[in-house]
DNA sequence: ACGGCTTCCACT
DNA sequence: TAGTGGAAG
């Protein structure tokens, strides 16, 4: 926010979502404002009291709630720069990992610190770990230890990693400017804690000599991982305060209270092992939407949830379809979460159960997410209620909802090339029963874009303009049937996808019956279509059909055309003389 | 009326 | 695997 309002720069200010109750939550806090006091979890009311020239800024608020999406953008503007330089791992919104072992290696090969005559200011600004902290001239030292020349192998590593660090950190600067902070160390446990010591915008290194005095003394609830009940639990059932305190246990020990992974876990830590990889990850494995409600807010009808489940299906289902543009991922799993009371009926002390999460496989189409998120909702709420059913009416039963959240996980990335795509399906059992399902689906007339849009409200899957591939599939893609009986060996499926594969991959995209739980009968079809009229169906266009006539299923995943930037149409409007599908009708199963 | 909204992970 | 709970930003 300070980036987007520059005349906030250097100026006490925080992020708050919704203001009305209490000035609103704040979720972060500037740099100027925490000298203030100011803190998370502060309402904007509270912020003002300590801090009373503060200024607050809101974050945006779509669908009726909190939209966090300018900031995972932020992040990822981060993440883009770093990633050129080594493995880089998204760990947050606003952290990564990242593993600069060749970088550094490379760099101390054919670039030593010590031959670098013209040293980056920043570098020289770095906290080395374990240098004398008496007085003197602390940044002729950490000159010193930078490029000494018979310095351990490690650390001479480590000092070229912090040049790069340097580097980066004043890239980012310039490309984003958004200043981070970093720590640079042999894993990501020292790197991650390194990270916090020395902010904002500054860089830590822990150099191999300097991490036992490091850990010896640090409680043990600084360290990641270790700030919650498993910390506690070390200082209450071990007496271990400090993560020095951890070295007299065994492994066995360890291991006796916390299981096998974990005590092996804090064996490592206590000596500043820590193996976990740093995972090429750019990007997040799941999308969310979720909001509370608090007290009186709490949802009391039906109707009142299907309209949250609605709005935050519609921005989930957003989110998908970027990613699917942006990322060629499709996401397998969709789950519903949600948080209840429950006043007590026949007082089986039984009011504080967890509602229970449920999920089904995922369908893309906005309605077809709102569709199933309210059905696994229905389901989590029939077992929360349990035998107290009350089938009557939405009204006031008794129970209120607290929080709602519908996410989207199990998400993977599309593979290239027509035989991975061939390879990948086959891998999945759900793909052949689904394309038995399509047997009683109508592969509709082709239709052809028209600016209007008029086209929408048929039932067509496909919507497509070169004859082609129209004439392709036009023997059996006209009011098609039984394509496929389900008695066909497995064998006789391969084959028969081979040589009709367009058409068969074409039809995969085929909307298909809801997911089985929790409602049992099937939807009304024309329900559906007409709810996917009054919302609005998207569209991707594919441009090159050329390349859709050598290899139409490749075209078909990888092609697609961006549509982002092109404001103020439709998106159906915006697919002109382009190969085009409906997004909607995407079912990874 | 809980800090809200996320995301990730270990465990069963 | 689906579902729970913990942890963290």
């Amino acid at each position: 926010e300070q980036r987007q309002q520059p005349n906030l720069r250097g100026q006490p200010t925080a992020v708050v979502q919704y203001n009305s109750w209490k000035g609103g939550g704040l979720i972060a806090v500037s740099y100027e404002a925490r000298k203030f006091g100011v803190k998370r979890s502060m309402r904007g009311d509270e912020a003002k009291q300590v801090c009373p020239q503060i200024q607050l800024v809101q974050v945006p608020v779509a669908r009726g709630k909190a939209d966090l999406s300018i900031y995972r953008d932020a992040g990822s503007e981060v993440v883009s720069i770093l990633a050129r330089k080594g493995r880089c791992e998204r760990a947050s919104i606003d952290e990564v990992y990242l593993d600069l072992t060749d970088a550094a290696q490379t760099m101390l090969a054919e670039n030593p610190p010590e031959s670098l005559e013209l040293n980056n200011e920043e570098v020289l600004k770095s906290h080395v770990l374990g240098l004398s902290l008496d007085a003197g001239d602390v940044k002729e030292k950490v000159r010193e230890w930078l490029h000494s020349s018979d310095a351990d192998h490690r650390d001479k590593l480590l000092a070229c990693g912090a040049h790069i660090v340097a580097e980066l950190r004043l890239q980012v600067l310039k490309e984003t400017e958004f200043s981070c902070s970093a720590g640079i160390a042999h894993n990501k446990m020292l790197a991650k804690l390194a990270s916090g010591m020395n902010k904002p915008a500054q860089q830590t290194v822990v150099p191999f000599s300097s991490v036992m005095g490091l850990l010896q003394p640090l409680p043990i609830k600084k360290m990641k991982q270790l700030g919650g009940k498993l910390g506690t639990s070390l200082q209450i059932d071990l007496g271990a305060n400090t993560v020095g305190d951890l070295l007299q246990f065994s492994e066995a020990k360890l291991q006796d209270h916390y299981g096998l992974n974990t005590g092996t876990w804090l064996w490592n830590i206590a000596r500043g092992i820590n193996g976990d990889e740093v995972e090429g990850r750019l990007l997040p494995k799941s999308h969310g939407s979720g909001k509370t409600f608090p007290g009186p807010r709490a949802l009391k009808t039906i109707a009142s949830v299907e309209h949250w489940i609605h709005e935050l299906s519609e921005e989930l289902s957003e989110r998908l379809i970027s990613d699917l543009d942006q990322n060629k991922r499709i996401a397998h799993t969709l789950t519903v979460n949600a948080s209840a009371y429950k006043v007590v009926v026949s007082n089986d002390s039984d009011s504080h159960k967890k509602f229970p999460s449920k999920s089904c496989p995922l369908r893309y189409g906005t309605v077809k997410i709102q569709e199933d998120a309210l059905n696994l909702f229905l389901a989590g709420l029939r077992e929360y209620l349990g035998p107290y059913i009350k089938t009557r009416a939405d009204q006031f039963n008794g129970w209120g909802i607290t929080g709602l959240s519908v996410s989207a996980s199990k998400i993977i990335a599309i593979p290239s090339g027509t035989r991975s795509i061939m390879k990948y399906f086959h891998g999945q059992d759900k793909f052949f029963s689904s394309m038995n399902q399509l047997n009683d689906k109508i592969i509709p007339e082709d239709v052809v874009l028209s600016p209007s849009g008029d086209h929408l409200g048929t039932e067509s899957s496909l919507i497509l303009k070169q004859n082609e591939l129209r004439s392709e599939i036009s023997g059996e893609g006209t009011k098609l049937k039984h394509a496929m009986d389900g008695v066909k060996s497995q064998e006789q499926k391969k084959k028969t996808l081979k040589e009709k594969g367009t058409s068969s991959i074409l039809r995969f995209f085929q909307g298909q019956a809801s997911c089985s739980s929790p409602r049992q009968g099937r939807i009304n079809t024309s329900q559906e279509i007409k709810a996917s009229q009054s919302l609005g169906s998207q569209t991707v266009g594919i441009s090159s059909p050329e390349l859709i006539k050598a290899d139409p299923l490749e075209l078909l995943l990888t092609e697609r055309k961006t549509l982002k930037g092109v404001p103020n149409l439709r998106q159906e409007e915006r697919t002109t003389n382009a190969w085009s599908y409906k997004i909607d009708e995407i079912d990874p199963s």
